[in-house]
DNA sequence: AGCGCCGCTGTTAGCGTTCACAGACCCGCT
DNA sequence: AGCGGGTCTGTGAACGCTAACAGCGGCGCT
């Protein structure tokens, strides 16, 4: 009778505890109306046996598991890496797993593969990250019963979105270098088609306009360090004059610095140079760079919040506004006064 | 009767099709002995339906999931991320899913757990990122009857695993230095009780044994840029004559290069450094930096490869030795000739 | 005494697949 | 004509859980 080399199951318990399936079916799920004496005898019997539930079979029953699914496009950078882990973080305390489909590239028909696939696995809910143009407007193409949140750039109508404060950020490196006294300054841009490097963008162009000063064509990276050394070699090529440059993220800034200093230029002697992200290694480059802190970990859980609200809401719909979290400016070496 | 709003199932797909659900499910897994007309015809209707199979439902029928589990203790450092990316592309490459679990700390209870949670999704097999010592023993814990692997230093006896030379890298970065003509190399380690920081400390140590130097205490770093820092400063008050340093990762080799850059001490004109891992701004650091390149493309290819292979094998204990992936020095201008 | 309600428990019927088995049909052979 | 074997298909029963409902006492109320 007892052959079953298998892990236990309900009806183990059950019979071992001298209850129904059910009972330790309540037990499990914190159902009011068990008597005491009744779940700890349940407790028992699931502890002398070892028996772990099946999430695979609850989930079908329920039509629905506990875990969240994130869909990301390059998982190498480092805001979605960063959110990727903060978010499993956060889900995790909030008694959710995490289940991460990576999309080679923002193609529709490739985003609709990992909406079905999340879908098939019943996810209670998903996260996107979806920081390019294209994938928000692809976005819209989620299944309407399914709650949702976009971050790091992309909203879409009827989808929360939570967002670090990228226009208010740049305005904040770009206003730094003005009140250096820096007049002529330039932007080193991200990736194009990213939302980010559009806000960051414009952030800086709204803060110069502001200024009263002249805007020069941003110089286009890919977000890489190879990138930034790219443009701080054309940087000196076409414009020598520019003593502050805001650059779109911390690696392109570092490739950058890197080639002014080939050329014997120094930073922040005679050129200033503020990246964004806040990279972990940004306090200890040569010279430690001025940057846009991010706060990821504010983000992940945002999401989170924001996921489990919208779980519990009756109307799939989304009214309100995105979540902001704000970026922060932290002044390090790699600006000062503009030389004379 | 069609008033069901839900996603179409099995059965209405048979029933558009006019064959069993069995059929619908023999033409889902390419069965043999499916006529192809009656193929046809139930595509036709999948397509017609927007069918899509629940993978809750499959996974509870087979008692097992396309779910590769992968436990992971510290996502934020280069190497374990770089490795859950590839992981993940050799995944869905092989037509598996991936299921990432983050352990906050190596205690057996917090991996016990995370084994628990990945057996109650029903996952396939499991890959273990374990590179501290501890991880390693608490591994010997894992269900005897489920495929797993471990990556990245940890071997347990038993289990299957995928590491990079570190031993060999580290080798190679010695004897870079001793080619160059150093003699006085010291040597910063990574984090107690990790297994690479063991092996590359062991390569160093070995290295320089053979070629009959003085060995220093190695300094103690634990990966991050800051501790490198702060290797930089204590290396500079116990042993200014040090002309070369073998550093146990490149976030560490920054943090130390900026040390000595502060005091005025040139790198690689007075001290030579050579890091490990080749992350991708190394070579945009100041100056670009002498790495050990550690192929993580590689590494989740052959995990992949190694799991698919024991999960089709009948033996669940393992016989055959690790899988090693060579590590490659990559010289680039963080080194140079011992100055006289 | 009888009624209804609350607290607690058991029974039954799914959830949407796959597996095991049992047919039905067609072919070629004896 | 009968029989065996390969093709193809359908039926029923799992898989391990939760949801819905029914049932059973005991209490307080009219």
């Amino acid at each position: 009778m007892e052959d079953r080399p298998g892990r236990p199951v309900m009806a183990d318990v059950a019979e071992l505890a001298g209850v129904s399936h059910q009972t330790v079916s309540r037990v499990l799920n914190d159902h009011p109306y068990v008597k005491e004496e009744t779940r700890a005898k349940v407790l028992a019997a699931m502890a002398e046996l070892g028996y772990r539930r099946n999430l695979t079979a609850r989930a079908l029953a329920r039509r629905q598991s506990d875990t969240i699914g994130v869909i990301a496009f390059d998982t190498t950078l480092h805001g979605p890496a960063s959110t990727l882990f903060s978010l499993e973080q956060a889900a995790r305390a909030a008694g959710y797993q995490t289940q991460v489909v990576t999309v080679p590239d923002p193609h529709p028909q490739a985003f609709a593969d990992a909406v079905d696939r999340l879908v098939a696995q019943s996810v209670c809910g998903v996260v996107v990250l979806a920081p390019q143009r294209a994938a928000v407007q692809v976005m819209a193409g989620l299944p309407a019963d399914l709650p949702a949140v976009a971050v790091e750039g992309g909203t879409a109508p009827g989808v929360p979105s939570v967002v670090v404060d990228q226009f208010d950020g740049a305005q904040q490196a770009t206003r730094h270098l003005l009140d250096l006294g820096h007049t002529e300054i330039a932007h080193v841009r991200g990736r194009l088609d990213w939302l980010e490097a559009e806000a960051r963008l414009d952030g800086w162009q709204q803060a110069m306009t502001a200024a009263g000063l002249r805007l020069r064509e941003p110089l286009v990276g890919d977000w890489s360090a190879r990138s930034g050394y790219a443009a701080g070699l054309e940087l000196q090529r076409r414009w020598p004059e520019v003593t502050g440059v805001f650059v779109a993220n911390d690696h392109m800034a570092l490739g950058l610095v890197r080639a002014l200093a080939e050329a014997g230029v120094d930073v922040p002697g005679q050129v200033s140079v503020v990246g964004f992200d806040d990279i972990a290694e940004a306090e200890f480059l040569r010279p430690p760079l001025t940057t846009v802190h991010q706060d990821f970990a504010e983000v992940g859980a945002r999401c989170v919040d924001v996921l489990v609200e919208r779980m519990g809401a009756a109307d799939r719909w989304f009214q309100g506004r995105p979540v902001v979290v704000p970026g922060r400016l932290v002044v390090r070496a790699s600006t000062g006064p503009v030389p004379r």
